[in-house]
DNA sequence: CAAGTCTCGGAGAGCGGTTTCCAGCGCGTG
DNA sequence: CACGCGCTGGAAACCGCTCTCCGAGACTTG
C-alpha cells in the first residue's frame, strides 16, 4: 500500500500546476472550465482526497473545535465522573446542537473532558498546540479555573452558562430566574400553597438563580419562606433531598425542583409515599430534558432550549474566529413553561 | 497580537538549531543536559507550542480518531435522530471507556455521526482526509454500509459489534447468547415458568442473538415457547411491547428485556397493571446500564462491560495502525450477571 | 600515538498544501 | 493600431515541524 496521492499527482496527470489543481478543488478563483473538468477527472482517477494536515498548517484552521466537559473530578474516580457526566441527559443535547450547528460548516467537535487539576493541564496544552480551532467549554462546576486558563492561553473560547467571575470569553445563558418564576407562578395558580423546592449545587449560578427566582416569585405572592433541600442534578440527590423535605413537610403540597432528573427522581419518592402526582402533590422540573417526557407521569418543566444554546455557541465562537479582536459577544435564553402530566 | 512562536524562535532565543530543539522537546535523542536546560528554559521564555498540524504533517498522526456513530436515520429528523441517540445510556459508556483509553495517549475523540446517506459520505471524505488517524464505529443498524465504507477508503476502522456480514476490520462483541442464557437460567432459578421477552430489532446482530440465546435456554429445560414482543431499545419501544405481551398473556412471571431502557419501562407498566416487581414478575434486563440502578426496583441485569469493550476498541485501533498490515482482530467479552431486586 | 568508533549538534530536504507574484493572452478603447 | 487592463495559469515561496545525513570532537583501543 503506496501513499495516498497528493496534489503533485493529480497535477501531473491533469497536465496541470498543483496552483491549478488546488484552485479547482477549492473554487478559489476563474479556472477554465474545461480545465475543470480534466482536473476533476484527474482527481477522480487519482482518487485524490486532500490532506487535511498540510492544509491546516497554512490555513491556520483544523475544521474541529474543542468541546469540553469540565467538572468537579474531586480526586474522585475519573471513570464514575465520566460515567456521571454521560449519563446526564442535558450533555447530549448540547451534543446534538453543537453536531447540528458544526455539520453545516464541514467541522467536528472534539470531546475533552477536564475532570481533574492534571486533565485540565492536558487540554490546555493540546488546545494551545492548535488540535482545534476553539473551545466550548460546559462547567458543571462553579469556581472552574478552566475559563480562565484557555483565555489565557489565547484559545478562542465560548461558555455554555455566565461564569462566577468574569472572564474574556463569549458565553450562552438562559434566564434562570425568569425561568424559576415561571414554575412559581403556574404552582400558584394551580392553588399550591405549601411549596417547597430541590435546588441545584449553589456553587453554580445557575442553581442559585433558579433558586432565588423561586423564591422571590414566591415571595411576591406572599410566601415568604420556601423549605429548601440542596442537591446536585442527579437524580439519587433528588431522591434524598426529597425523602428529606417530606419528612420535615409531610403537608407540602408543591415541588420545584431545579431540573429534570432530581424532579422525576422526586416524584417517585412522593409516589412510594402514597402522594399522587399531581393530585396530591404538583411536581415541575427545569429542563425539558428526556428525563421529562420519560417520567411517569411525564413532567411539567421549564423548558431550556439547550440545542439551541449549543448552536449559538457554536456560531459566536466561529464568529470569534473571525474576527479575534471584536469583544466577546453573549445570548441569554429566554425559557418556557411545558405543561405536561405533573402539574 | 502576533502570530505564536515557532520552533526556530526557540531556536533563535537558545542559541542552537532547530533541529535540537525538536530533538529536547520530544526526547527524541540524546542531547546534552546543560542544552537541554537551556532550551527548555527559552521555550519558557517564549511560551512556545509545538503547532500541531505541522508535526500531524510530517508524523502522519493527528492524535485523533473518529468516534463514529452510525444509525438509521430513514429520512427522519436528523436532530431527533441525535437526540434519541444520545439520550440512551449506551453510548455515555462508549464515549466514557474510549476517552479512558486515548486519554493516557494524549488522544482525543471526534464525535463523528452518521444517520444519513450523505452524512455517510461525509464521515468518509473527511476521514479520508486524515481528520483522525482511524475510526471507532459503533453502528445501531444491521445493514450499515458504513463498514465497507470506511474500510474499502482505507480508513483503518475497528467496529463496536460484528458486522451483518463480513467486513476486514477488527471488531469487539459480547457473547451475547451466553448473556441471555444467564438471564434465563437465573428466572428459571426462581421459579419462573411462563417467561416472555422484550427484543431487541431483529436486524441487529445483537437482537437477535440475544433472543435466540434466551429461546433456547428456555427450550433446554422444556419452555419451548416463549412469547416474544420486539423493542427497538428505547424505554417507549419497551413500554409498547409490554402492554402487549401483558394483554396477550396476563399470567406471564418474568420478563427478559434486551436492553435496560426497555426492562424498565416493562416494570412501570407492570406496576402499573398492579404486578409487583419482583414477587409477581420478574424483570431482567440486559447492558447494566445507568438505567439498571435508577430503576425502583433496581434491576437484575446482564452486564455488558461496555467502557472496557470501548478500551479494547481503542487498542485494537492503535495496533492496527502501528501495523497496517496485519490482519484484523477481534475480542468478544463474556457478559455476567448481576443480581438486584427487580429479579 | 594513530586509527577507528561513538556521541551529538547543525544543515537542509522534505511533508502536502495555499497563495503571492508574474507573465502571457485576449479584449476594449482612444 | 498601440496601449492598458482583466483574466488565467505557472513558478516558487512559505506554513512549522521531523529526521536523515554529515561532520566535528571525544573517547576507546591496539
Amino acid at each position: 500500500m503506496s501513499r495516498p496521492p497528493t496534489l503533485e499527482d493529480v497535477a501531473r496527470v491533469a497536465g496541470v500546476s498543483r496552483a491549478t489543481v488546488s484552485r479547482v478543488i477549492n473554487g478559489t478563483r476563474n479556472v477554465d472550465p474545461s480545465i475543470q473538468e480534466t482536473v476533476r477527472a484527474a482527481v477522480r482517477t487519482t482518487g485524490y482526497a486532500p490532506n487535511s494536515a498540510a492544509r491546516s498548517l497554512v490555513t491556520r484552521r483544523t475544521g474541529a473545535v474543542g468541546l469540553v466537559i469540565s467538572g468537579a473530578g474531586e480526586g474522585d474516580d475519573e471513570s464514575a465522573y465520566r460515567r456521571h457526566v454521560f449519563s446526564d441527559p442535558f450533555f447530549g443535547r448540547v451534543v446534538d446542537g453543537v453536531i447540528g450547528a458544526l455539520r453545516p460548516r464541514g467541522m467536528h467537535p472534539m470531546l475533552m473532558l477536564a475532570e481533574s487539576a492534571e486533565a485540565r493541564e492536558q487540554v490546555v496544552a493540546h488546545l494551545r498546540q492548535g488540535i482545534a480551532d476553539g473551545a466550548l467549554l460546559v462547567s458543571t462546576h462553579g469556581e472552574d479555573p478552566l475559563p480562565r486558563m484557555l483565555t489565557g492561553a489565547g484559545v478562542p473560547t465560548v461558555l455554555f452558562a455566565r461564569p462566577a467571575r468574569p472572564v474574556p470569553a463569549g458565553y450562552v445563558d438562559l434566564a434562570h430566574r425568569d425561568g424559576a418564576r415561571l414554575a412559581a407562578e403556574h404552582l400558584l395558580a394551580r392553588g399550591c400553597r405549601r411549596p417547597v423546592t430541590i435546588c441545584g449545587p449553589l456553587d453554580v449560578l445557575a442553581g442559585q438563580e433558579r433558586l432565588d427566582g423561586f423564591g422571590q416569585a414566591m415571595a411576591r405572592h406572599g410566601l415568604a419562606y420556601v423549605p429548601c433541600a440542596e442537591g446536585n442534578f442527579t437524580a439519587a440527590s433528588g431522591e434524598q433531598a426529597m425523602t428529606r423535605l417530606l419528612r420535615e413537610h409531610p403537608d407540602l403540597d408543591g415541588v420545584f425542583a431545579a431540573n429534570d432528573l432530581m424532579a422525576r427522581a422526586a416524584a417517585h419518592v412522593l409516589q412510594e409515599h402514597g402522594k399522587r402526582v399531581p393530585q396530591d402533590v404538583a411536581v415541575v422540573g427545569f429542563d425539558d430534558s428526556s428525563a421529562a417526557t420519560a417520567a411517569r407521569p411525564e413532567l411539567t418543566t421549564v423548558r431550556q432550549p439547550v440545542e439551541d444554546m449549543a448552536g449559538e455557541m457554536v456560531r459566536l465562537l466561529l464568529a470569534a474566529l473571525e474576527s479575534p479582536e471584536a469583544p466577546p459577544k453573549s445570548v441569554i435564553f429566554e425559557p418556557d413553561l411545558v405543561i405536561r402530566e405533573s402539574a
